[in-house]
DNA sequence: ACATAGCGTAAGTTGTTGCTTACGGTAAGA
DNA sequence: TCTTACCGTAAGCAACAACTTACGCTATGT
């Protein structure tokens, strides 16, 4: 639910191309199973995984579930990112200015 | 090297925390170690890890190591993100006006 | 030179995670 | 109703990842 899960979620590489396939297109989970060299209650547990973390939705289309990128799931990793980057920038800003003394 | 590293580094929650420690200010390893519940050791290899996705840099200053935020790592995230941001909301709006057409 | 502080690495153990097979449940077609 | 297609869940297993202890190296201080 927060960024962390997103996070979590995205950190493995199975996920990750799950979510890079339903972000450009809307898929079933045997379409999906169909490309990866897992099996496809595999793929089910991974969605599964996705879904808690916000970052996909899932429609039912008859005896088939449509599996779709949810946008607040990205935006929460959006909102970590911005977060930090102003701090990366300074903290590399006063490394570099610094020769290594302050507090 | 690529944003499969990153994303995979930070997929564990206390490397997440130390590249959060370090992205406020640098700081050195037995700093880091002693805000967390495990070894020094522990915090080590995490910082590897960190440091070979490029999402921190080490700088010697005495015996003590100074770890501090790399903004490049961030910004191979920021870029993942930003190319599947679209392709998500473009997703996610064709899954909205599919809904109740005809299809 | 000797002692100490601060780290990184290696080896081994433990907990977690990802995968598979087996099963049950719902929706469409004949 | 019967069958088939499509999927989620449970149980068990194998691979991986994280942690600890032990050890060695470098730099500072006396």
């Amino acid at each position: 639910m927060a960024y962390q899960d997103a996070f979590t979620a995205l950190g493995d590489p199975t996920r990750r191309h799950l979510f890079e396939a339903v972000a450009q297109r809307p898929r079933a989970v045997g379409e999906l199973a169909a490309d990866l060299p897992i099996s496809r209650p595999a793929v089910s547990q991974h969605l599964k995984v996705l879904s808690d973390a916000g970052l996909v939705v899932c429609r039912a289309e008859g005896t088939r579930r449509i599996y779709a990128a949810r946008p607040e799931g990205l935006a929460e990793l959006r909102d970590w990112l911005d977060r930090y980057w102003t701090d990366v920038l300074d903290s590399f800003a006063a490394e570099i200015n610094e020769g290594g003394e302050d507090t």
